[in-house]
DNA sequence: TCCTTGTTCAACCGTTTGGTTGATCAAGAG
DNA sequence: CTCTTGATCAACCAAACGGTTGAACAAGGA
């Protein structure tokens, strides 16, 4: 299942309990029972949660005895920081743009130099077919 | 189905054809037969798409005749990018301090003037239970 | 009025998901 | 070696997901 990063990301952090792990993570490494202790889900359950999250990138798992301490890896943060930025810049652009519009509808005062759309920003095309 | 928004936010974006049609969205409105254009599934499919997005809050139908174009709402992206960055950042911080850490045990050069601890930040407590 | 266009509703289907229980494996501790 | 602890594997289940097809519902345009 060689789902896109971004797309395994997002899915991990679609589940409140996914997402309450990431939040206890980041304060401290925590090995997979101490994680399950609060949730009235099996160890196992946790088990599986952590092994999306591990997938996703998100976490990882070190060896030190029996024991397997899950940590957090923050970079792939910045996967999903990038695409919204990108897409929310774009969209608050846009809205800059019709309101520029609108604000010099009342009066056109002769010939505008402004073109019937405005420039189409020479954004990358092809977001993710 | 009343899960929480960030849930549905992130789940609704976990989709590689929902993403693009938010890409394709932060351009321009669009109908629904124009966002299911360049897909291999049916119209049916993208409007079923279009009501989880609607349902995440990213997106909102007006009326127009018998068109209903579709709108991007890109206030919710604020609600993910917070949730993000208040974990990264906190994540950050906890290597930040292990770095520290690390760096003054090779020589403790006698009292130092920095506490333990930096001022372990007034962030609200409590993620998703 | 009838017809066409755009969209949704309804039922169905295969796959994935989040959970369970029970067995198994790995590594100390006695 | 044996026993306990921490974690995973395996099989199973109900619910949700993404997709399909077919019918129904607006709202213009002829």
């Amino acid at each position: 299942m060689p789902a896109d990063a971004l797309s395994q990301v997002f899915s991990a952090l679609a589940d409140p309990t996914r997402r309450d792990i990431v939040a206890r993570l980041a304060v401290a490494d925590a090995t997979v029972t101490e994680l399950a202790e609060p949730y009235s889900v099996s160890v196992q359950a946790v088990s599986k949660h952590l092994r999306v999250l591990e997938g996703a990138g998100l976490v990882s798992r070190s060896r030190d005895a029996q024991r397997r301490p899950v940590h957090l890896e923050a970079e792939v943060f910045d996967l999903m920081t990038a695409w919204i930025e990108r897409y929310r810049r774009r969209a608050e652009e846009r809205y800059r743009r019709l309101d520029a519009v609108l604000a010099e509808m009342p009066d056109p005062p002769g010939p505008v130099a402004s073109p019937r759309h405005p420039p189409p920003d020479p954004v990358t095309p092809g977001g993710q077919p």
